[in-house]
DNA sequence: GCGACAG
DNA sequence: ATCTTGTCGC
């Protein structure tokens, strides 16, 4: 299978079985390259899809550093075609969100995804599906573990360890906030792990998720309540630093 | 065989 | 992910 293939068969799962969805993870973790991103990106991409009864919804929300304020929003809606299955998610994603991705108007620079990169049994989770689809520099954020194993980071936001998979350091456990739970950081596409702690740190502030997670979120939920919050509390840039 | 197990 | 209001703690 040549990559041009892999990416094309990442970009539409429709109908593959696990045994076929597995067997195109390995395939495809070669296509993953953990090469440095040039210069500093702008405008970041948050990217969630929320999953009710049936129907999903998925949300990229552009954010731009700068201004510190989403630009752009897109999303899109479709029928769950994959059950949840621990280590195939990004079959079940993946469909609604390059489906939102094509109301998108800007190209980001960097995507923020909800969800583990190299953090996966086969090294490639969905952070690194839509990243390879993409081609664009992608980082894995996961709120919980999925696999590896990783020491518990210092009390204060910034502090990381690595987190260990198979003799391997996979990504990093990030406390994002003082006293809250740390994030699972991880390599998506095209950055490196450090640059993707960088941008984890720079992507957020008062809050455990990056702004334009929250963001995306809050649309993908299409819930007034978590918008009005997330637009309420809109968290300044660097108000109170570290 | 048993336990773990993103969202 | 989702079911859901109040409540505990800083
Ligand atoms: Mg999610």
């Amino acid at each position: 299978m040549t990559p041009a293939a892999v990416r094309a068969a990442l970009a539409h799962p429709a109908g593959l079985s696990t045994a076929a969805a597995i067997e195109l993870q390995h395939a495809a973790r070669p296509l993953v390259v953990a090469t440095g991103i040039r210069g500093t990106p702008r405008l970041v991409a948050g990217i969630d899809v929320s999953i009710a009864s049936g129907a999903a919804h998925a949300a990229v929300a552009l954010f731009d550093l700068e201004r510190w304020r989403v630009v752009e929003i897109a999303r899109a809606g479709a029928a769950v075609t994959f059950p949840y299955v621990p280590g195939l998610l990004a079959f079940r994603e993946v469909p609604v969100v390059l489906a939102a991705w094509r109301r998108l108007r800007t190209r980001p620079d960097l995507l923020l995804v909800d969800g583990h990169g190299t953090i996966h049994p086969r090294r490639f989770g969905l952070a690194c599906h839509l990243g390879v689809v993409l081609d664009l520099p992608a980082i894995g954020v996961g709120k919980t573990r999925l696999c590896g194993q990783a020491r518990q980071p210092g009390p204060r936001r910034g502090a990381a360890t690595r987190v260990l998979l198979g003799g391997e350091v996979v990504g990093r456990l990030l406390r994002t906030r003082d006293g809250v739970a740390p994030l699972w950081i991880s390599i998506g596409h095209r950055i490196t792990l450090d640059d993707a702690v960088r941008m984890t740190l720079r992507c957020g502030s008062r809050f455990r998720l990056p702004d334009p997670i929250r963001a995306a979120h809050a649309a993908a939920a299409g819930n007034d309540i978590d918008i009005a919050s997330v637009r309420r509390k809109n968290a300044p840039p660097r108000s109170r630093p570290a």
